[in-house]
DNA sequence: CAGGTC
DNA sequence: CCTGG
């Protein structure tokens, strides 16, 4: 299935948003999503082909199809000057609309641990209490957790494993309605989502942006803390730089957190990868 | 020490 | 604090 939209998948799939797509070697991305093993391939700038589903207007919505990138990359622009320069270099790039459940459970995972290793616990967690796809297993629901939590030990998910089954519990036992959250405005639902046990304000945020669609919402992680001193000298609490990103980036300060956060990871490939870079900027300053 | 939280 | 790159 082709579905015609701007959408770049690279950025979009693989830079931490959702911890499920693997790049195969052709290029092409694979994932579950909704319990079916679905592969996307980049055609051009504003095409992919789709294997695995026929659901065009979810699979649509998923990838942020919604969104109208113009009016989104012009508000942000309009904010600042930085922001508006990265825009161009990574054009349809989207927030998703991951699964409510899913992104909640896989984020409360996410404390203290690296990208890889994120992406080891949920597909362990899969592999283990998920429905078989194949290739892949679907994201476990609450009860599948509960049923099999037996060898969640052999999870490896460390102090994450009882705050993990806590929220299994609750909202297996109807404590927690994840639906209600969708309710929700920004505030509200990030004040719900840190009543959960493991989850603080970065994760809520987390949540709150790429589930609940609260597009304002600004995540603070260690990539966009350093960025936010480095560019606009801006540091301090938790609550004070997240503020601060609402603040002057607006109702989407989500995309703009994105653009920052994408255009640092690049920065820092292409650092690493070419050291000369560095060599030549001491040249400089000696110079 | 790592995309925090208790 | 669990665990692993």
């Amino acid at each position: 299935m082709r579905i015609d939209l701007e959408v770049s998948l690279d950025p979009t799939l693989g830079c931490g948003q959702a911890h499920r797509w693997h790049k195969l070697d052709d290029g092409s991305w694979e994932g579950v999503w909704r319990n079916q093993v679905v592969t996307m391939k980049q055609i051009s700038p504003t095409s992919v082909e789709v294997i695995g589903t026929d659901d065009r207007k979810g699979i649509t919505r998923y990838l942020g199809g919604d969104d109208d990138l113009e009016t989104i990359i012009s508000e942000i622009s309009k904010r600042d000057e930085y922001v508006a320069s990265l825009t161009d270099r990574c054009p349809g790039m989207r927030i998703l609309r991951q699964d409510h459940w899913e992104c909640l459970a896989t984020y409360l995972l996410a404390t203290n641990a690296n990208v890889k290793r994120i992406g080891q616990m949920v597909e362990s967690v899969c592999d283990h209490f998920g429905d078989d796809l194949g290739r892949r297993h679907g994201f476990p629901t609450p009860k599948q957790i509960l049923d099999g939590c037996g060898c969640i030990a052999e999870c490896r998910l460390g102090f994450r494993e009882s705050r993990f089954i806590t929220l299994a519990e609750r909202v297996e036992s109807g404590d927690i309605d994840v639906e209600s959250f969708s309710e929700m405005n920004y505030e509200e639902c990030v004040a719900a989502l840190q009543d959960i046990n493991g989850i603080g304000p970065k994760v809520a945020d987390c949540v709150a942006l790429f589930a609940f669609e609260n597009m304002e919402a600004f995540p603070i992680d260690a990539r966009i803390s350093k960025v936010m001193e480095d560019i606009y000298g801006v540091t301090g609490s938790y609550k004070a730089v997240s503020a601060y990103g609402r603040e002057k980036f607006g109702e989407y300060a989500g995309y703009a957190q994105e653009f920052l956060y994408h255009a640092d990871f690049i920065s820092r490939q292409a650092r690493s990868r070419n050291p000369c870079h560095c060599s030549w900027q001491k040249c400089r300053r000696s110079a």
